[in-house]
DNA sequence: TATTTGGGCGTTTTT
DNA sequence: CGCCCAAATA
């Protein structure tokens, strides 16, 4: 422990950068400033979580730790380059040797380094949900299960109690046992697919999201030589988002803030939303036991929300049990009142919210500033197609991510082939692409491929833990592909001729060099023909292909360009495109997505009792919890406006006719008297 | 007969 | 968009 460790500032005070006393408020300079050792800071929503993570960064750097010194964790990919970017403005530097991202994209890249150490190739390949999803499906039919007569879990479910297991640190038995009782007699079986499921995915150098933290702990346990290099180089850990971390993950802190506890936690217990991912909010409530002598710094002060918002936010919350005492203060005047608008239906909820935001624009506000939020996805529909009517601009973080539509994924397919020859899930998507080729075919000529694939090379031992991967010799895939080509029926042969001849030009060295030279070849061979067979929107798909060959620049090598397009799920379309002229558009995204942003007027829609909180959450209490904790996350987005709106009716699936809807729970419990309420109904009846 | 392909319908939340 | 089932095809 390093207990009289005391930090010194490279310079006397007064040579310093940053005035901190100046910048920060009292208890924001507390946390910056504190001693090394465990700290726990609970900062509330817009009480500048950020702000005090990055000028604690900043702090430790102006006192001398070195840069690499410094792990710091996020949550999103988001968050941490703008954290990162916020540390290089403060200091006016660049900081490339600090090692700053998502607990994934970190393990990502440990797990490159070493992964000899856990008996994976450094190429491995990661796999999204879609891919991992379908791997399970083949696990499950390989154990030729009868999933009709047994009612076998769907591989989605599945894939959950995988995670679950995991995240939560406890065997898959006991998972069962706990969460998904009715599957007890099949727990045997649903062992046997995880057996199965793990030896295919070490087969095929694959992994999941999960395995980048499972592995990396296990690499840390096992692996002394690399648990102490590692313990002793990050000498400072950063943690954002804590309330949202699971066992793994802060066991992974845990594990390498061994020797020296020198651990910040940053985080908000009423803002803990990611249960159901295997977080665990007693993390942070039992940070202070678990971490002895920890300082905890409450951070209060609300620089966001109008005194009216916050009475709001802490009503909404007020009917949960679980939490830290805290209360958020105001400092900000006076402002409206919340408004809580019943609307007849959607359509007639998204008309309001489109007029609304077009009053608001025209007193001043910009549409950029302006966020509609929701619990689900699909909870958005009416309100585009009015936005779209309208001629309202607007930007989407759809359910399905950037990197996750067909036409993303079918590219990567062919340069994760080439990259990896062992991937099977991407050898599939290639087959299944041609004519006359269905899942069928695909499985036969996995099989005839992957029997002629070399051996893995069994790689030796790393002594003294170099960074350096041990490379096998290349796979001629293209050769191996000719030999396949009797088992392809005979409307797709000509398909795999082209198929073969491509694979062979992307093998060649001169394209394998460049991701971005890879993706226009794949292009020209035929894959923009079959974007115009197969898509009707086939002009913007194309863009968007052309877009990633863009994107594809910066990187150097295929294997570099694949790992970041596996992590960065959810790039924006800003970051993609960054808009050159000044069209502002409103944003529609999940409360999920909108974690950690603000916006002047927020719109929360759909809060129907069943959709928001959703019903599968009115099951248990403290999923109900986390549903209140998502409302006031929702509702403590909002600086100047907040608008509240439900439909009294909702277009019934299934059945002809509307079905009646109550408003949410959420709504009933709030004292009248933090709200205004605008009845939009045609029928005053009720 | 074995597969592939097309159409209809229901969606929690994400690295 | 994905899943499931029914029709079309080899």
């Amino acid at each position: 422990m390093a207990k009289d460790y005391v930090l010194q500032p490279y310079h006397s005070e007064v040579d310093l950068k940053i005035d901190y006393k100046e910048e920060l408020n009292q208890q924001q300079w507390e946390a910056v400033t504190c001693p090394p050792g465990p700290a726990l800071v609970i900062a509330g929503a817009g009480a500048g979580k950020t702000r005090t993570l990055t000028y604690r960064v900043a702090y430790l750097i102006e006192h001398g730790v070195e840069a690499d010194r410094i792990l710091l964790l996020t949550f999103t990919n988001k968050a941490a380059k703008e954290m990162m970017h916020r540390v290089a403005s403060l200091l006016g530097q660049e900081l490339n040797s600090l090692w700053g991202g998502t607990f994934h994209s970190i393990g990502n890249r440990l797990l490159r380094r070493h992964s000899q150490s856990i008996a994976y190739p450094s190429d491995f390949t990661i796999m999204d949900r879609e891919d991992a999803k379908d791997l399970l499906s083949a696990c499950i039919a390989a154990e030729k299960i009868d999933v009709k007569a047994t009612r076998f879990p769907k591989p989605d479910v599945v894939a959950d109690i995988f995670s679950q297991a995991v995240n939560r640190m406890i065997s898959v038995d006991d998972m069962i046992q706990e969460q998904f009782g009715y599957f007890k007699h099949l727990t045997s079986q649903i062992e046997a697919v995880l057996k199965r499921y793990m030896d295919r995915k070490r087969a095929g150098g694959l992994m999941d999201f999960d395995d980048l933290l499972v592995l990396w702990l296990e690499l840390l346990k096992k692996d002394e030589v690399i648990r102490q290099r590692y313990q002793q180089r990050f000498q400072y850990v950063l943690v954002d988002e804590y309330q949202d971390t699971n066992k793994l993950q802060s066991s992974l802190i845990d594990l390498l803030a061994e020797g020296h506890g020198n651990v910040m936690v940053v985080g908000d217990d009423s803002q803990s939303i990611y249960s159901w991912r295997g977080a665990d909010y007693t993390n942070i409530l039992e940070f202070p036991k678990r971490y002895h002598g920890a300082k905890t710094f409450k951070i209060e002060t609300n620089y966001r929300s109008t005194p009216e918002i916050l009475n709001l936010a802490n009503s909404a919350i007020a009917a949960n049990v679980n939490q830290f005492d805290k209360e958020l203060q105001a400092v900000r005047d006076t402002g409206a009142k919340p408004v809580v608008v019943s609307c007849n239906d959607a359509n007639e909820q998204a008309a309001f919210v489109a007029q609304r935001a077009l009053e608001l624009r025209e007193e001043g506000t910009e549409l950029d500033s302006m966020a509609i939020l929701y619990r689900s996805h699909f909870h958005a529909m009416e309100i585009q197609l009015e936005l779209t009517r309208r001629n309202i601009p607007f930007v989407i973080t759809s359910g399905i991510r950037f990197f996750e539509q067909a036409h993303i994924k079918d590219v990567a397919a062919y340069i994760k082939l080439v990259v990896n020859a062992r991937d099977e899930l991407a050898f599939k998507r290639l087959a299944k692409m041609l004519p006359g080729i269905g899942a069928k075919s695909a499985d036969k000529l996995w099989a005839k491929f992957s029997e002629r694939l070399p051996d893995r090379l069994e790689l030796p031992a790393d002594e003294d833990g170099s960074e350096e991967s041990v490379s096998a010799p290349p796979i001629e895939i293209a050769k191996i592909l000719v030999e396949c080509a009797a088992l392809v029926p005979k409307k797709g042969k000509a398909a795999w001729a082209q198929l073969t001849a491509t694979i062979a030009q992307l093998e060649d060295a001169a394209i394998r060099s460049s991701p971005s030279r890879m993706i226009e070849l794949i292009l020209d061979a035929g894959y923009e023909e079959y974007l115009k067979e197969v898509f009707s929107n086939y002009r913007s798909r194309l863009e968007d292909v052309q877009q990633i060959a863009q994107y594809a620049r910066q990187f150097e090598s295929p294997e570099e360009f694949l790992a970041q397009l596996a992590l960065e799920t959810n790039l924006d379309t800003e970051e993609r495109a960054p808009e050159t002229e000044d069209n502002e558009r409103i944003r529609l995204t999940s409360i999920h997505q909108a974690k950690g942003l603000e916006f002047d007027v927020v719109f929360v829609v759909m809060l129907c009792d069943g959709l928001f909180p959703s019903s599968r959450s009115l099951e248990n209490p403290e999923a109900e919890e986390e549903e209140r904790r998502l409302f006031y996350v929702a509702t403590t987005r909002a600086k100047n406006e907040l608008y509240l709106s439900y439909p009294m009716m909702r277009f019934a699936q299934g059945r002809t006719g509307d079905v009646m809807q109550q408003p949410s729970r959420f709504l009933n419990e709030l004292p009248e008297k933090v709200y205004e309420s605008w009845n939009l109904c045609r029928h005053s009846s009720f």
